[in-house]
DNA sequence: ATTTCGTACAACCATTTGGTTGTAGGTTAC
DNA sequence: GTAACCTACAACCAAATGGTTGTACGAAAT
């Protein structure tokens, strides 16, 4: 199977906004300790199993963990490729800033290029 | 000032929340390249400005990027440091996974002397 | 002074989200 | 077989999101 290491725009929505919530990044704390069935997850959680359920379809659809059955449950374990490309994707952000020093040397030996407004 | 640097789950919630949007993650990497007024920013995309204004609205509340005046223009600034901070949850999940063989109970038990790892 | 520019904010709308309950199907245990 | 357990999914609801237009106000340019 070949890897892409860049993320889609969609991709990155989905991973971002699956983050964005505590009881799901509680789950992936805890299926990163240890995988669990979706109703021992439920377990540690106070609202409905479904809500839960709910969680990780999100979780899910985002790549960050996957299912698998064993016997009648579903056990659900971190995918870490996923999560390190998120965090290499935050890291890209702070290369982009350590480069801008460099940047504004240029800007200062140019000081405005002609035709800035208009591109893109 | 005292800079904690672990965030609640209320400022992840909001980081996550506001980086799972494409338009806002441009915006960001544009702030980083170059700190712009709002308007600036606004000509870059295929909608309203008060659109333009609600992603730097919803930044600045996730505090991502903040705004200084100048003129009659807002010029908006990318913060690092948040940013930053994000990078390092996720990367402290990926040393939760490594670790996950080990029990967590020891680390807990050593960690985190009074005083040790305070201030940055 | 008037106009123009950059910003702020309210009101409105459609869609998505995060929760609920209820129903149904497949597995294991008795 | 029957009961209990785990999961899936639909229907529903309140609240948040992402967009719009319109109005208003301060700063700058004329």
């Amino acid at each position: 199977m070949v890897v892409r290491n860049e993320l889609t725009d969609d991709e990155t929505d989905r991973i971002f906004r699956a983050l964005a919530d505590a009881t799901r990044r509680d789950i992936v704390t805890r299926v990163l300790r240890q995988e669990q069935s979706v109703s021992a997850l439920a377990g540690h959680y106070a609202m409905s199993f479904a809500a839960v359920q709910k969680h990780v379809a999100v979780l899910e659809r985002a790549s960050l963990v996957t299912k698998q059955r064993r016997g009648r449950e579903q056990v659900v374990h971190a995918e870490m490729s996923t999560l390190h490309r998120a965090a290499r994707l935050l890291e890209s952000y702070e290369e982009l800033w350590h480069g801008r020093a460099r940047r504004i040397d240029d800007l200062l030996a140019e000081e405005v290029p002609p035709g800035g407004r208009g591109a893109e």
